[in-house]
DNA sequence: GGCTAGTTTTACCAAATGGTCAGGATCACG
DNA sequence: CGTGATCCTGACCATTTGGTAAAACTAGCC
């Protein structure tokens, strides 16, 4: 797929350096308010320099998605049709919740990038998501039917979990305005929280 | 608190179009992606009298901010301490589930804001809404003291009702990538998901 | 050291952006 | 109809933005 070209040890260092700053100017911005003059800050290099290496902001933004979506997609496709029913779908719950612990501004920019229309990623959706989503639904639909899990629609079942545990990176402001500023903490409890309410909702 | 300034009828006619235009281009690109050029094109005037109506963009964006927060907390609002606990959270996420399908827009809008940091609002958040919630969740706490409901965090559990309505106008792209582009479907389809999560959840 | 490929900078550009201003058009009201 | 207040426009401006060209510098290898 992306084989890895020929890189310069200099190259290496500053694709990623800049891959980083992008990262931090646009997952706050946006795709249309991020400028270039920032992300070269950012980067501790000049606006040319940067050109010099990504042939125009759009590059930088597709580069960054592109390399995003597979970090995005695997947790789901980790679960396990052949595992217990109900310890698969708590562990996916964990696994996105760490996600979205541990890489914030890439969940923001995913959120940024759906809620302006998802323009430069939506063949993705379309395609390659739904065709997982609907895959995992119809494991999740066969363990409802089996009874090893409580019946509920299983696509609604797989946004909840999305929702809940994207708002806490994506909404973290919020969150820390109002139970106060150790994200660690309220991630915690934010883990203990979803736990309870999938098991009961799971339970056959 | 806001007194109604004397206003004619154009005045009126602008001031509605200028902001119903400016929602659309905001919630769609974000405060520093959206453009007074954008703006004005969609309200059908032109720049100057754009600036005519209001000082700046900024002036623009508090506006409908400001508008905004009412609105939005309202249905929270509106939780009877004094009703029957389910019935009281259920309606609840019903109401904010209806917010989202009436006004995706402004859900849209809102998430822009606390995705980039709502530098803003947040005063707003640290204050009248954080007592609000902090208010409500005492009433939760109640409710889960006296054994009405199931004990939860309820901080979390506001959170969840949060995130798990609003997903569904900030990310319906995604949604109806996946499920179908018939919203109203769609929205159906998560108002029974959600009763039957909520009741589970809460059941004591 | 010298050569080449790779890297960085300086200077620049056209378009877009937020905003101003003076004057002209239009409205409401006596 | 006249007149003052309101409304709107065209021309303009400084700054920012994404992007380019070419010259200057540096790394690494023989």
């Amino acid at each position: 797929m992306t084989q890895p070209k020929p890189q310069t040890r200099i190259q290496k260092k500053n694709t990623t350096a800049i891959l980083d700053a992008a990262l931090e100017v646009f997952s706050q911005h946006g795709y249309r308010g991020a400028t270039l003059d920032q992300i070269a800050r950012a980067a501790d290099l000049s606006k040319p320099n940067l050109l010099y290496y990504f042939p125009s902001k759009e590059a930088i933004h597709v580069a960054l998605l592109s390399g995003l979506m597979d970090t995005w997609l695997d947790p789901l496709r980790a679960l396990d049709p052949d595992g217990k029913p109900v310890d698969e779908i708590i562990g996916y719950v964990h696994r996105k919740l760490q996600i979205s612990r541990a890489y914030p501004r890439e969940s923001r920019l995913f959120a940024n990038e759906i809620i302006q229309g998802a323009p430069r990623i939506h063949e993705v959706l379309g395609g390659e998501l739904k065709t997982l989503v609907d895959e995992k639904a119809r494991v999740l639909q066969g363990w409802m039917d089996a009874g090893q899990i409580a019946p509920a629609d299983p696509h609604h079942l797989i946004f909840s979990i999305w929702a809940l545990t994207q708002h806490y990176a994506d909404f973290d402001v919020q969150v820390r305005a109002i139970l106060g500023p150790d994200t660690g903490r309220n991630f915690d409890g934010a883990q203990a929280y979803l736990d309870v309410l999938f098991n009961k909702l799971l339970a056959p």
